[in-house]
DNA sequence: TGCAAAATAGCACGGTCGTTCTATTTTTCT
DNA sequence: AGAAAAATAGAACGACCGTGCTATTTTGCA
């Protein structure tokens, strides 16, 4: 039997390298929120972590690793806190309207905060590199979720057995982004609600 | 009689200052396409128009003023080639349809350009000053624009009289942001399909 | 406790940025 | 044609950028 018998899975306490590395992400993810992947740098992430440029620097071998590591924890955080909850729910609309409800709820609540995936896809969308490629992978991922989503849905019977999956999600992803658009550029008040209504369109009448 | 009676409204040739100013502005615009209005740059523009970095400056006084110049001219050539000719369109349906479908050509042919309103939404989102508060007032003239055209067509009787205006402005506006994205960012071969599919959905069956 | 290793600081480099100031060239008008 | 005015160039500035190098400090472990 291997030694890993005693402390199998438990993560030992993080070191302070580890720790300090966490606490740069996290700053520079609410940095990015606010100035885009674009806007982070060094010394801004130097200033906020109170380290000096090369210690931040040190943490990742450079900046567009450190803009890949920001888009991997925000990616982390929005499964954690959209995807992995909603999967509570009951297979087909219930699980399916949770994952919308959730992403909603983060969208609006970034209003002054920020989605990355919006921020990162017109930054970038003619700008290849590394950095888009994980920009746009994170992206397919979720897309892929909610895909399977409303699959299921049809599947249960919840939705017409002729759902045109690919439409609907291109419709629902529509409101999303002009839910964006008009809280956080525009401050509309009542954006969320549009969504909503947007929803209930798209889905359905209400059971 | 005033002398302007010879020449009342023959503009004079363009002086020379004109002409680069213009050829500038041009330039600006594809580079501000591409790399957004954040990623204008003096150096780059004196580059392609072949001149000094102070030559390019002089003609707006600071790169701020230069962006807002950006975002006029957009509007400008977003005026002239979407809103003009479908104003020769009848009132109520044919003229919202042709709004649409020009907005939705232009934005699908701007695959590799990038429309600034777009983006400048994004960029300037939470970056107060002139050149988010120029960028807003263009995307509201706009919104009214559509606004309007939406209010003929339920006159008309070409929707129903209980359509929830705004409601149908913020869901054409989502499906043509989701067509940027998917068209610019995810690089999706059917995003314009997705985007007209959606229309008549929002507008009624076809006639 | 002491020693190796990891983490961080400090400094300097080359580069780009927007901007300013002063010449010089080019245009425009009489 | 010549003089006034406009347009452009050139060089320099201070600021910030990412990055590499070398100390120095801090951590973790035997």
């Amino acid at each position: 039997m291997s030694s890993s018998i005693v402390a199998p899975t438990r993560p030992s306490a993080p070191s302070k390298g580890q720790q300090t590395h966490a606490a740069i992400l996290d700053a520079a993810l609410g940095l990015a929120s606010h100035m885009g992947l674009e806007g982070l740098s060094i010394g801004a992430l130097a200033e906020l972590t109170g380290m000096s440029k090369s210690g931040v620097f040190a943490h990742f071998g450079s900046r567009e690793e450190l803009q890949i590591a920001v888009v991997r924890e925000y990616h982390a955080r929005f499964e954690a806190e959209v995807f992995a909850p909603a999967m509570g729910q009951p297979r087909g609309l219930p699980r399916l309207r949770a994952l919308i409800e959730r992403w909603l709820k983060r969208v609006s609540h970034e209003i002054d905060s920020g989605c990355i995936y919006i921020s990162g896809a017109v930054e970038f969308d003619d700008r290849p590199g590394p950095v888009r490629d994980a920009l746009a992978q994170m992206v397919q991922t979720w897309r892929l979720a909610l895909q399977r989503a409303i699959e299921q849905a049809v599947r249960e019977g919840h939705l017409r057995a002729d759902t045109d999956v690919q439409q609907m999600l291109f419709e629902i992803h529509g409101l999303i982004l002009a839910l964006h658009h008009d809280a956080r550029f525009l401050r509309t008040p009542g954006a969320i609600g549009r969504a909503r209504a947007g929803f209930d369109r798209i889905l359905g009448p209400l059971p």
